[in-house]
DNA sequence: GAAATTGTTGACCGAACGGTTTATAATGAG
DNA sequence: CTCATTATAAACCGTTCGGTCAACAATTTC
């Protein structure tokens, strides 16, 4: 019933998130997701509540979409290299395979509110608790089929593997280099294939 | 001659350091400055300039502070390992060892800046690139000692390594946690010091 | 002590901020 | 067709933004 909206919602909420993600949540102004959402003040205000509100709806879709391409991208999880190489496959798009090098907006909003704001704070650690889970399925199959290193427990080095990764996305936003994108890339199956020997302490 | 300030000029720098390091640039209105630094806006303004110069010159201060710690952590770099774990101290630090879990100022702004603010990006970049090669040239001397693994140049390493620490940095913000960041910090030596043997390909 | 110079203060500025309201337009239900 | 309901558009709101200015205060030089 009633008058229809003349907008796509879900296409005005990504116009409203591609925003936020280039410029952050204080820098984004009303008048500019007016803008890049096409709409005029009321429409947005009577469809996604105020600023603020649009913002962590934005969010919350973007870390879906995000996890669903980790999870399609990680495959089937059989094959623990094949899984690994598809997810940091989703990190380097991320890091420069993309026309705007914006990194990710879930790092960004780490750092940008985090400190501050405890809902995006809320949302935002529910997602970083299931991508490193993510991440440590993909390590624990790779122990147990004998291809991971083995020395270092699947969560520890799944910890440390996220680290890693939340490194890659935050740095390109000021070092976007398709070709250290690579070998950071590279590096990260290194770490992880390298098997543990006693180390060599022939110092002196 | 003429009338001295009645300020401190580093007191009230560092009090807008922090401030900015706590909440951002954005998000630090020129009224939150006057409050923690002290003074009045026709004092802030003509000591400073404007908002946007007394953040680049309270970053480039804290940036220049940081460095001498970090080269100071790392002492004469004549033991890779302990030069590594003293730099990890500072990163540890900088974690959650503050009153303020506010992580990195330099990394905060690489995130929220970088894109769009072209001398910030100017003088975070030197800093990046001063701090990895201080990186490299621990990396390097533990290769020469034979401490470290050699499979991968001092360079790439460090770079690794680099993102590594940044992460640690920026994931900081959201997860401030002591236990994990001591971990973080361990697996970094790890990472070096494992030797890469043939690894083992044994699956199925 | 007078002049020159610089610092401090608080009033003031236009613009932009996020958000509300009002009038009007478009639809479905009866 | 009428009515209830919702969407749109534009005017409007008070507040805060970053920044300036004029009057006054403190110091050095002469």
């Amino acid at each position: 019933m009633a008058r229809p909206r003349e907008f796509d919602t879900d296409e005005a909420l990504n116009a409203a998130m591609l925003a936020f993600w280039e410029r952050g949540y204080e820098a984004t102004s009303t008048q500019d997701l007016l803008d890049v959402m096409g709409l005029s003040k009321g429409s947005l205000y009577k469809a996604f509540g105020d600023k603020h509100n649009l913002f962590l709806i934005a969010l919350q879709n973007y870390l879906d979409h995000l996890y669903e391409k980790m999870k399609q991208s990680a495959g089937d999880l059989s094959d623990p290299v094949l899984s690994l190489t598809g997810l940091m496959g989703v990190v380097d798009n991320l890091c420069c395979r993309q026309e705007m090098a914006n990194g990710c907006f879930a790092v960004n909003t780490v750092v940008e509110l985090s400190q501050r704001d405890e809902k995006a704070s809320e949302i935002l650690k529910r997602h970083l608790v299931r991508v490193e889970k993510l991440i440590a399925k993909i390590v624990k199959n790779g122990q147990v089929s004998g291809q991971f290193r083995s020395d270092v427990s699947a969560e520890h080095l799944a910890e440390a593997l996220f680290v890693y990764i939340f490194g890659m996305l935050a740095q390109s936003r000021a070092i976007a280099n398709p070709s250290r994108t690579k070998r950071l890339t590279n590096f990260a199956m290194t770490i992880l294939l390298t098997q543990s020997c006693a180390p060599a302490k022939n110092k002196a």
